[in-house]
DNA sequence: TAGATTCCTTGATTTTGATCAATGCCTTAG
DNA sequence: CTAAGGCATTGATCAAAATCAAGGAATCTA
């Protein structure tokens, strides 16, 4: 149990036998079926989720009434809704399983007690939002410097699992284009050459 | 000296005396001349950039060779190439002045070296990227979430200050548009009504 | 297995923003 | 003080993506 999340963890910050068990003291696992919220509209994000298999979808609905996603985490990504998991507020992101899902959840309370209790858990903390950020950031500078085609060929280089198994019109939805403009997109970029 | 840097640390991360004269000695003070760089084209990024005055754009240059801007940073924002920065790879933004401005640097060695010696400098850090973090999730979903007009005011509403001091090309480049368009957007918004 | 969904594709039309072009204002450098 | 360059605006045209619409394949499910 919690094989992956403590794989990465010690690939990021080694841990000793001892430091691991008082981690896993604060960690929940939880499975999620496929369509299964893990947060919903409004709600106060309580837990940060760490993927040990399966997938999941962060998203908003916009005035039409169409989802727009915000992230993918498949195994050994972490999701959550930060804003509202670190000041309580209600929730801005829904969540919910793409495919069915195990996942590691961390707790508000467990994420102050490990800050408090354990150096490595904030050094890991910082780490992964530091490579979160990174990969945020590329994505942004992606939408506003490249056409379209360049951003598709660059998702799939870069992300090709996730372009395997999530169906398309969500990948649509996650790069802000209609599942039509995407079918296009990739008829071009695919079909020829 | 560092007035700025310090009072947004103690906000985040209260310090005792000592600790700030330990932090003290690993800053550099450097004053940069409207339009001129921090960072070039792939140059190594060497330093993270706090704002004590001024402002700063980092940004990328497309095929067309427009500058597409990725953020700005005034007065109390850090700025950086930072994969380029904890990597040691060339950078894929370039950095330079809008206004002439006074910076804190921290040097890699710094930013090592602190993240030893000052534990509450790590905590520093990971709110700081935290922050960070959640603006440019927050920026992003409005890109793929919002019509233009409700981009812009949101940025008027959250970031006043950026909109009132940057001239509105670049606001329109941070936006992903032709200053053409922005103009119109604007009209429409602030004109009627 | 039949029926219903879900998903992807393709075509025709509309809408939106980009591009091209010109003007006027304001700042600034010689 | 004057010329030049930077900046915002406005108009006309063009290109790209959205929308509307329909069909067909694959998958799930009763």
């Amino acid at each position: 149990m919690y094989e992956l999340f403590f794989q990465q963890f010690n690939e990021k910050v080694p841990l000793t036998a001892e430091e691991q068990e008082t981690i896993k003291t604060f960690l929940t696992p939880k499975k999620l079926r496929k369509k299964q919220y893990l947060l919903q509209e409004g709600d106060i994000c309580k837990y940060i989720a760490f993927v040990e298999k399966g997938a999941l979808k962060s998203y908003v609905i916009d005035e039409a009434g169409t989802e727009r996603i915000t992230q993918f985490a498949l195994e050994g990504w972490t999701i959550s809704d930060l804003y509202s998991f670190l000041t309580g507020e209600p929730a801005t992101y829904l969540i919910d399983a793409i495919e069915d899902a195990e996942l590691v959840l961390i707790s508000k309370a467990a994420h102050e007690e490990l800050l408090q209790q354990v150096p490595k858990y904030e050094t890991y903390i910082r780490l992964q939002i530091t490579g979160a950020y990174i990969a945020l950031q590329r994505r942004l500078t992606s939408i506003i410097s490249l056409p379209i085609e360049e951003r598709y060929k660059n998702l799939t280089t870069l992300y090709p699992t996730i372009v395997q198994r999530v169906p398309q019109h969500m990948i649509a939805s996650y790069m802000g284009l209609t599942p039509e403009t995407l079918s296009r997109v990739r008829g071009r970029v695919t079909g020829r050459k």
